[in-house]
RNA sequence: GCGGACGUGGCGAAACCGGUAGCCGCAGCGGACUUAAAAUCCGCUUCCUGAUGGAGUGCGGGUUCGAGUCCCGCCGUCCGCACCA
């Protein structure tokens, strides 16, 4: 009797089992292996999406894994839950943005719940309750204690559309990250975490990082770019502005210090801005050098500008040689000390720069000596090479020469060996309502004074208006004004919110202790820390990376807990995709049509509505603008749970993206059936299946591997294979425990399916609760194998033989195979190749 | 421009250390069961050729008894950074 595997009945009941055991409730106290799973948690937009579906459903097949190999598994789930979205919501629809977040939370909460993660739902937690952020609001005490917090006025990048700052990470092509607004410059005092403090930690922890995909090593690496190099001096002559007679300028190549042709400062340079007063033509210059964009398409095709003026810089190694100092357009403020000193033969841009203002360009490193006059043409020259019209550094390699500088240099006084950082200092002030509010009240007289951790948290008010732009808590009428905790009179507090990117900062140390009274415990969460394996998106690669791993660097500074990094396993799954589908109307403006608008044909797609073909468009990322989603809801309440976790994990690697099709979920759904049938009851074979039993042991191993591994989808086509076998198998003892160890091992993929079999064939307990199978290494290895057999390098035969059979023997057989003899027409082999138990190459 | 990844059937892909290319799935084709359909089951399915056979892992070279895998040079796609001194 045939029966079909109902999942809208089993899974809700073995979901409630589950609750029901606490059977995903990390337990402190195990004496077992820990194990922390985690997967970037969401934020709560309101739904989830494919996206999500993939990213839980990697992780909760580790966890599983993990608890039925014997781990005490901590896999949490919790929620981002500040951030503009929730104030959009607001200023649109007249909601308070804790209400909107509030109830996002819970749609998703029951959305993920139906997907049946093990999860221990008794840690869950959302950032924007107090109980949350007031222990943020300490952390952030306890740094600023530490002076890892500082406030500065400084050049922000201001979002006009979201009306607030952004960090320099957040600014992509000189737009803001979110809004796509073009991002302002302005000056605004600001609270700052000394990220640049770790810039060194930061950098090397990368190399311990073993379990982390080289590609976002390599992307913290860069983003946080150390260069060394020479700090040095020039001395300015000529009309030189009071106090400025002097230029730092940071060079990475002072072994070309010789090929100078002259000096350069940023339009925002102190001595820019100091000159501009007195000359409306520099002026002019130099706000037209700021108004230009920073994106992508304008910096490469901008030409280089230069404003001579008129004032000389003394070269530090002759006093009688000087260069002329410009304004360039190509020198930033932000890097190094915004001076340059420019050597064209050797630097494509100052190269371009001489070429346009008629300096000269000196070759200082040539390949050899013999070629030390080669001409420099359209292209500066950066291969190494030797020093070459240098005075004393010729003849010297770059490296030599580089040293040589530096050390004359810090004997003569005008400069000394440094080294620079791309990575600047991590703004977090937003001046936004939805965030934890910054701890720190603003006194007349005492300055900026910490609030009394006993003060904390210090809550969000309730009350707060939308309907204008701008700050709601800087317009509270009573919230912001208290009395200073130092001296008693008014005072006001901080309106500035902290960036949602410190919440997420240290949310997985809350995860791992929750005390009610502190941010955690100490001997608690280093129990669970670091996070085993993280999953997420690679979108994260820098940002949020990089500042958790800053802020777990800056807590062990202040003593709160000894963890270096963060995440010692880092997974990046790729995306979700899908066709898109689409045509053009009379104005030529694409239209786009829905996965269900479209009905697919064998060599297109044609409009439902309208019974005309549409275009079959790329493959890409799921995205509202393409209407190309798909959302979960309705495909897990058509093919159950079960299904769609398998379909997550099948075929695609978890790194890649994955194509979202229909055809596949159907596939995955016929699967779970295929199962379920396979642990039909049949009445107790007898007999032993020794190939079978090979089989089955040799996926346990693999599978296992697999899943370690996450090539998931290599577990997946080693499960068809043995679900295969199986039903090829004749019925016995062994087909019949087979099938009994094939619900253990997709147990983690298809958990409630599972469940149901497991319950089915008359196991005790919950099969979430099972161990993994045991494979008897003996078992893995096979008594014969296949024997490949070559004739100069191209397959000509194959035959079986025993393992481990000698040369001497496999070299007969191949002699012996007819269609070697053939080919070979009675010729000896000049050579034989025998590699044992795989083939034989006979080369004629 | 700099840095990185990738390129294998109609599609998603697999291939340990250089050793039988294409496991597994999807789609397709043929068949069984059925009044019929769905579901299920069996078989075929890289390309060319009727078969024997030949070709084949983006292109061109190289190393090797043997290359998807290693080396050199191209082409293409995607990602990150971007005037970083």
């Amino acid at each position: 009797m045939t029966s079909r595997f109902n999942p809208h009945a089993a899974e809700p009941r073995w979901q409630a089992a589950w609750e029901e055991a606490g059977s995903f409730r990390a337990n402190d106290a195990s004496p077992k292996p820990k194990s922390y799973v985690l997967e970037m948690f969401p934020y709560p937009s309101g739904r989830i999406h494919m996206g999500h579906v993939r990213n839980y459903t990697m992780g909760d097949v580790l966890a599983r894994f993990r608890r039925m190999t014997g781990h005490e598994v901590l896999h949490p789930m919790g929620w981002d839950a500040f951030g503009m979205p929730a104030e959009n919501a607001a200023m649109e629809k007249k909601v308070h943005p804790g209400d909107w977040t509030r109830q996002n939370i819970a749609a998703m909460r029951a959305q993920l719940k139906r997907l049946g993660f093990a999860l221990d739902w008794s840690r869950e937690l959302a950032t924007c309750e107090p109980d949350y952020y007031g222990h943020e609001q300490a952390l952030f005490l306890d740094l600023f204690k530490h002076g890892l917090v500082y406030r500065k006025e400084s050049a922000v990048n201001w979002d006009p559309v979201d009306m607030t700052v952004l960090a320099n990470e957040q600014v992509i092509d000189g737009r803001g990250w979110r809004s796509g607004a073009l991002v302002e410059r302005r000056k605004l005092s600001q609270w700052f975490l000394r990220i640049t403090d770790f810039a060194d930690e930061l950098l090397d922890g990368l190399k311990g990082l073993d379990h982390w995909p080289d590609k976002v090593k390599l992307m913290q690496e860069n983003w946080i770019g150390r260069s060394r190099g020479l700090r040095f001096r020039f001395a300015i002559t000529g009309d030189v502005p009071a106090g400025q007679d002097m230029l730092e300028v940071f060079t990475t190549r002072p072994d070309t210090i010789f090929g100078a042709s002259f000096a350069a400062i940023a339009a925002d340079h102190p001595l820019a801005l100091a000159l501009a007063e007195r000359d409306a033509a520099l002026a002019t210059f130099a706000d037209e050098c700021r108004r230009t964009g920073t994106a992508a398409a304008e910096v490469e095709t901008q030409e280089k500008r230069g404003y001579d003026t008129g004032l000389r810089v003394v070269h530090p190694l002759d006093p009688e040689w000087t260069l002329p100092l410009f304004v360039a357009n190509f020198v930033l403020m932000d890097y190094g000390t915004g001076a340059v000193f420019g050597v064209p033969g050797h630097d494509q841009r100052d190269l371009d720069f001489a070429r346009k203002y008629q300096l000269p360009v000196t070759r200082v490193v040539a390949t050899t000596a013999d070629t030390a006059d080669e001409p420099i043409h359209d292209e500066a020259d950066t291969r190494d090479g030797v020093i070459v019209h240098s005075r004393f550094l010729d003849g010297l390699k770059v490296e030599e020469a580089k040293a040589a500088v530096i050390a004359r240099a810090e004997a003569d006084g005008w400069g000394q060996g440094t080294t620079v950082w791309r990575l600047r200092d991590w703004g977090v002030s937003r001046q936004r309502y939805w965030g934890t509010p910054i701890p720190i009240i603003h006194c007349d007289s005492c300055g900026a004074v910490p609030v009394p951790k006993d003060q904390l948290p210090v809550v969000l008010p309730e009350d707060v208006s939308f309907d204008v732009p701008g700050n709601p808590l800087d317009r509270h009428p009573t919230w912001k004004h208290v009395p200073c905790p130092s001296c008693g009179k008014d005072a006001r507090r901080e309106t500035d919110t902290l960036d949602t990117f410190v919440d997420s900062s240290w949310y997985f140390i809350r995860f791992a202790s929750q005390p009610d009274d502190r941010p955690f415990d100490r001997a608690v969460a280093e129990q669970w820390l670091p996070v085993g394996q993280y999953i997420g998106g690679v979108e994260h690669a820098i940002l949020h990376l990089l500042y958790a791993r800053f802020w777990t660097r800056a807590l062990r500074r202040t003593g709160l807990l000894d963890i270096a990094e963060p995440f010692s396993g880092l997974f990046t799954q790729g995306m979700v995709t899908h066709e898109t589908y689409f045509d053009t109307d009379e104005a030529g403006r694409t239209l786009w049509y829905a996965p269900e608008e479209v009905e697919r044909t064998s060599d297109g797609a044609i409009a439902r509505s309208s019974g005309l073909p549409v275009t079959v468009g790329r493959v890409e990322k799921m995205s509202k603008s393409k209407k190309n989603t798909v959302d979960p809801g309705p495909i897990v309440d058509q093919y159950g749970a079960d299904a769609v976790r398998w379909f997550m994990l099948s075929d695609s690697p978890p790194e890649r993206d994955l194509p979202w099709s229909e055809a596949g979920i159907e596939g995955a759904w016929r699967f779970v059936q295929r199962l379920w049938r396979l642990t039909e009851a049949n009445d107790a074979p007898e007999g032993e299946d020794k190939d079978l039993a090979r089989k089955l042991h040799r996926a346990v191993a693999g599978v296992a591997a697999d899943v370690e591994a996450l090539s998931f989808n290599k577990a997946v086509a080693k499960i068809y294979e043995l679900a295969n076998a199986i039903e090829k198998a004749a019925p016995s003892a062994t087909r019949t425990g087979a099938a009994e160890t094939l619900i253990r091992i997709v147990a983690p993929m298809v958990p409630h399916l599972a469940e149901e079999a497991w319950a089915r064939l008359g196991r005790e307990g919950l099969v979430a609760d099972a161990s993994w199978p045991e494979v008897d290494p003996a078992l893995l290895v096979d008594d014969e194998v296949t024997i490949a057999i070559q004739v100069n390098g191209k397959l000509r035969d194959t035959i079986m033989a025993p393992k481990g059979t000698d040369r001497p023997t496999l070299e007969a057989l191949a002699l012996g195979s007819d269609k070697v003899l053939r080919l070979l027409e009675g010729r000896t082999p000049k050579k034989v190749v025998v590699v044992p138990d795989r083939l034989v190459n006979l080369v004629a």
